[in-house]
DNA sequence: CCGATATTTCAGAAAATACTGAAATTACGG
DNA sequence: CCGTAATTTCAGTATTTTCTGAAATATCGG
């Protein structure tokens, strides 16, 4: 590995980390080393700098497309691929979440509803039932949040996170002043278990 | 395996659902189990409708123990262990996120400060810090609205869940109103980046 | 303390995953 | 088209992870 210390501990540590999602070694070094990197980088320059073969950067770089976290481009009379990752780290985020829903979340829903149309045939069942039905409500109320997060701007967005539960009190008080707006929302939640 | 379709069914997603996560499948499908289950299971009632060895089942809940999804109780004139997850999926959620939190962002978070310590030598180095930067900062913010919402008991979380970004809506009429206040906060952020 | 039962540890087997080098395929400039 | 450069595929190997059975350890009632 042929890196500044500066940024090869980082690269290394994202490796490691790698394997605590599903991804692999390599992979969160690609990614790592893309992401610091200040110009694209194309497979040549990712195999000297990570000592790795050619074609297990070719696999990784494949597996971070699949993801959508890296873009490929090329520069003007060089036929090679070269590989970056958005200049915009909220950008990074908003694909992450969304990739992560479509792999882990989505799936589990489908087969929740799935198995929640189902008849069940003893009590044992029936109770399983109730606590998936409980996780399925979850998700939803989940992903129905995330969908409207998603469409806020990131300025936006980025104020509501720094204001966190101040929103709360600014609630309160709009519920003493104007105590019936959002009622539907905010009070109907007495007996939601 | 010796379980009701219907359970087993989320069983075996669950378990591969695992790998997706840094957990494998035995220890997933523990889990699953437990979840699903009316009353505390031990582990050799885990072994018989999992199907695994006995030995394995004591790993994976020990693992299980490390990550706090599981609670250890005993049964009067029983003096096996039983093993159960709470039964408010809220709770569920808290523990996961922390502990998250404190495998992958926490030591992330430790490292970018350490490495945001450092003198770069160059303007490679340099340019690496800057991105080392943005995403300290992204977790630093993102740890801290997480703590602002951990304080927050169940039902107002999700009662601001429920708001989604109707609560910017309503920050907009309460700027119009009082524009100054929380103007630190919520207007500051010009030269964000 | 003893014996019975329960749990954990651990070395090795089995399975899954990651990685490589070589060959095949693709893409492009001339 | 042809030749070259770039990328991908893939079969085999290496490495890592998971799983098991057996042995060791712990726990408890008597």
């Amino acid at each position: 590995m042929n890196l500044p210390p500066l940024i090869q501990t980082f690269v290394l540590h994202f490796g490691e980390m790698g394997s605590r999602w599903g991804i692999n070694r390599t992979v969160g070094q690609i990614y790592a080393l893309l992401y610091l990197s200040r110009e694209p980088l194309n497979a040549e320059d990712i195999v000297e700098r990570l000592g790795v073969s050619r074609s297990n950067v070719s696999m990784g770089l494949k597996e971070l497309q699949s993801w959508n976290l890296v873009r490929l481009q090329h520069k003007p009379g060089d036929r090679r691929d070269y590989f970056s990752t958005p200049d915009d780290i909220w950008q990074i985020v908003r694909t992450l979440v969304e990739e992560r829903k479509k792999r882990e979340i989505d799936p589990t829903l489908t087969l929740l509803r799935e198995v929640l149309m189902q008849e069940s045939t003893n009590s044992e069942e029936r109770h399983a039932q109730v606590r998936m039905r409980e996780m399925h409500d979850l998700f939803e109320l989940l992903t129905d949040w995330y969908a409207d997060m998603q469409h806020l701007e990131t300025e936006r967005l980025v104020q509501l996170l720094k204001l966190g539960t101040k929103v709360q009190k600014i609630l309160d008080v709009k519920d003493r002043l104007f105590p019936t707006s959002g009622a539907k929302n905010r009070r109907s939640s007495g007996k939601d278990k």
